[in-house]
DNA sequence: TGAATTCGTAACTAAGATGGTTACGGAAAT
DNA sequence: ATTTCCGTAACCATCTTAGTTACGAATTCA
């Protein structure tokens, strides 16, 4: 396990909840069920979409029958809105310089670099802004099946 | 200390190593004068500068004297090049689903993703390919000493 | 030759991040 | 009331980062 799959969990649930809201209208999507299906700890899963609820992406609902909704159009949430939602450090910050530098060019480094980080950022938070949840579920659907349409909820589970 | 600190430290030493092959020529930067300066361990240092060493950007050389400096001209080192040097996973890589994920899209995500994710990587490495060493040394210089030029080599040095 | 300096590297450690696991409380449906 | 589900805290294992010590090899200089 290196790095960080929060990106990937949260597109791939949010993936999952925007399937169930197709299929079975008004349905929502366990945290047990992603987990399984994505291959985390339904914990793990909780915490992510925690994230993404208080970004305002989902919804959650307790109680039999509950668990989690898309709360806005599949269309208008991008991977970016995912990103920022689930990622607090954006993307490469420069690491501020330890505070026990002396070089008189310390302090400044982070300023040097700051125009090129910016302008870096800017870019990537573009191209995430440019595709949005249901493009990303299309593309899965074309490559999980191609010429087929996901006909009921089986479908979305594997071997298991 | 969250993150890391490799891009930033790499960025500093090789600004310092060129300082000093400006100010006096040939005399190479020690990994003690260069942790001084940054406010890292002097092996913290040498374990970044293999790195760099190793990708062609910088030279070292042991003994009474020695040290490390540019293998390259400064203008002909971008923030890329040092970046790639030091950062072995390359800006966020879409991490692959855990082994146990078992749904039917799972594969998929990130193939999905790929498109997206390399077109943003690429614009990336464009903006930082963009920017020399030299560059930032003399947005550095123009910061810490509006006007002036750095004279000796105690200019390179705070307080301590 | 011998001493001093500096890199090269391994080994150990501490701190932080990540995610699995268990546990328990609260909300909601039946 | 019971069951199902989220919410969250607590604890643990693992990994990464970087500090620290230690020792060997290379190089300069007396």
């Amino acid at each position: 396990m290196q790095g960080n799959s929060r990106f990937a969990v949260g597109v791939h649930a949010m993936a999952l909840a925007l399937i169930a809201q197709e299929m079975r209208k008004g349905k929502p999507v366990t945290s047990s069920a992603i987990a399984a299906m994505v291959g985390v700890h339904p914990v793990h899963v909780r915490r992510v979409m925690g994230a993404l609820r208080e970004a305002g992406l989902v919804e959650s609902q307790s109680g039999p029958m509950g668990g989690w909704q898309l709360a806005r159009d599949p269309h208008a949430i991008s991977l970016y809105d995912i990103y920022q939602a689930v990622e607090p450090e954006l993307l490469f910050e420069v690491p501020a310089r330890p505070p026990d530098a002396c070089c008189r060019f310390a302090p400044f480094l982070p300023q040097a670099l700051a125009g090129t980080m910016e302008d870096a950022k800017r870019a990537l938070e573009q191209h995430l802004s440019s595709v949005t949840l249901d493009q990303i579920l299309e593309s899965m659907e074309q490559r999980s099946s191609p010429g087929s349409v996901v006909a009921d909820s089986s479908a979305l589970r594997g071997p298991c």
